[in-house]
RNA sequence: GGGCCCCUAGCUCAAUUUGGCAGAGCAACGGACUUUUAAUCCGUGGGUUCUGGGUUCGAGUCCCAGGGGGCUCACCA
């Protein structure tokens, strides 16, 4: 850091974080604990501690007793700590495992067990120990210390050993608390690197290549939804958070890199909910000489694969309910799927004012849809998509609502695009993509009609889109998935919040 | 954004129904205990009851306003 005494503190420094006045009683304790290491000559925060072993390749060892015992040096955090007279147990944690110690009093010394030990260390605080492994009376292996360093001294006591951490709030706000305090959390974001790289790996094997595109746009599209906005100072250019990556990623096909897939963060300025946080994950795959059938087969096993090597099966518990991975997964025609949920055949109600008079007259709210596809929409997520459990590809979508997807043949208000639901959650979205270059511009054009009718959440033209696919594109097939949502799944949470380290929160500040 | 609920010691929670000394467990501090397992036992300290107003002899409790969080509805993925 900065040269000690650059800025010339002096006695009007402020108190800062450690001024005791601000302090607890624990908290002052923990200071002067400090203090007294720092006294006797001792580094509350080493640059290094001795460490044989992790705690988890310690607990593969065979122990043994006095002499023949393993003599091993392990690190981590006390997380329980019981005094017994002249000794003491203490568990170290540190993040491969949890492990049981033992300072006894005759081992490390009179004093140092005094002195050290018994006055100035804490639950909470970093620890190296020396010792043998061996098994105590009640069998708990156990290392027998013989010399014990601080490596880490903790200025703030720990939560509840029993009950951990539990205020959502302050969990949130500091997840590194929620980490230390329940172990079982740690397990929540392994299991979500675990799924990350389970989707590499499929689509890797399959030759997709992973690409990076703009996360900083002048033009956003993709998807329905508002962007956050910001600026580049230098080049006077006001510049949008990607809501997708579907334009960029589609011309690369168009550049001949034939199967390419960006994992990453999408920014919509929207309502946070369950399965809402302003910046969340997503998989996106477009895959040339393939449609939006191809893409189903493919999706269907990337995720039995994903269960597997996540789960270890493909019926995978989520709140209460079991969610079966295993192929094929149901599909129904969007319209199908509709009319079994709510009796009204979008096809039969195609007009706007039509569809509208019928759920009304059935009491259903209309309010704020500006037109037909935002109806469809609005039954689709309604009254299907918190009914389905397993997953179930709904296919066959509204032309109206799908400003990206091709036709289907015959059909003039149908595309070929599909949405996969589980777990009362949209979590893909796909279709066979337009590479008809006027096709799209007339696309365009529609979505700018709607967006002067009151449609926020319609595209803006992208000209040089447009310009891309006139150079000509294979017929292909792309995909999206949420991450963060199969995440949830998988790791059976019931909240966004509990797969995302930090979910965006409101300012703490009081007013 | 709407509706409902919540915010009390470092942590987990009582006390709010019916206004009347703000409590327990863990953690901390002092003591006992050399094989504990959320160790146990004895003792001690610890509070801006989210913030600001109001009603009242008296407010953690009732009323008003604000902040934050949770659930839910709306919207989106």
């Amino acid at each position: 850091m900065t040269a000690a005494g650059a800025a010339s503190p002096g006695e009007a420094e402020p108190p800062g974080p450690f001024d005791p006045a601000r302090l607890n009683d624990q908290e002052q304790a923990r200071l002067h604990k400090l203090a007294l290491l720092r006294k006797q000559g001792l580094d509350p925060y080493p640059a290094r501690v001795e460490r044989t072993h992790t705690i988890a390749e310690a607990r593969a060892l065979e122990p043994g007793t006095d002499d023949d015992a393993p003599q091993i040096a392990v690190a981590g955090r006390i997380v329980l700590l019981r005094d017994l007279g002249r000794m003491s147990f203490a568990q170290l944690d540190d993040g491969t495992g949890v492990i049981q110690i033992m300072v006894r009093r005759n081992q490390v010394g009179a004093d140092w067990y005094r002195e050290v030990w018994k006055a100035c260390v804490d639950l909470g605080d970093f620890l190296s120990v020396r010792g043998s492994l061996v098994l105590t009376r009640t069998g708990e292996l156990t290392v027998d210390a013989q010399a014990c360093t601080v490596a880490g001294k903790a200025l703030k006591p720990l939560p509840d050993k029993w009950h951990g951490l539990q205020d959502p709030e302050a969990r949130y706000r500091r997840r590194y608390v929620d980490l230390l305090a329940n172990p079982e959390v740690r397990e929540v974001f392994r299991l979500r690197a675990r799924t990350v790289r389970s989707i590499r790996n499929f689509l890797d094997d399959l030759g997709y290549l992973e690409v990076e595109t703009p996360v900083l746009q002048p033009i956003y599209g993709g998807a329905a939804a508002q962007p956050f906005t910001t600026h580049h100072n230098q080049l006077h250019q006001d510049l949008y958070l990607r809501i997708s990556f579907e334009l960029y990623l589609k011309r690369l096909i168009v550049g001949g890199l034939d199967r390419v897939y960006e994992i990453g963060r999408d920014f919509r300025n929207e309502g946070v909910s369950f399965k809402h946080n302003p910046e969340f994950t997503q998989l996106e795959f477009y895959e040339a000489w393939s449609d939006y059938q191809g893409i189903m087969e493919r999706l269907e096993a990337m995720l039995a694969k994903v269960a597997v090597d996540v789960c270890g099966t493909t019926e995978v518990a989520h709140q209460g309910r079991t969610v079966s991975f295993a192929p094929p997964f149901e599909r129904m025609t969007l319209r199908d799927a509709i009319l079994e949920h709510t009796g009204l055949d979008i096809h039969e109600l195609a007009a706007e004012a039509d569809l509208r008079d019928a759920m009304r007259a059935r009491g259903m709210d209309t309010g704020d849809d500006p037109n037909w596809g935002k109806l469809v929409d609005s039954l689709l997520s309604r009254y299907v998509e918190p009914r389905v459990t397993n997953p179930m590809f709904l296919y066959e979508y509204p032309k109206a609502i799908s400003p990206f997807a091709k036709g289907v043949p015959g059909e003039p208000r149908l595309v070929e695009r599909f949405e996969l639901f589980a777990a009362g959650m949209e979590v893909s979205n796909a279709f066979t993509e337009i590479n008809d270059p006027m096709d799209q511009y007339q696309r365009f054009l529609g979505e700018k009609f709607l967006r002067e009718h009151g449609d926020d959440e319609a595209h803006q033209v992208d000209d040089d889109f447009v310009e891309a696919l006139t150079w000509g594109m294979p017929p292909t097939g792309g995909c999206g998935v949420g991450i963060d949502r199969l995440t949830m799944l998988l790791a059976d949470r019931p909240n966004i919040r509990e797969v995302i380290l930090f979910p965006h929160l409101r300012d703490a500040d009081q007013g």
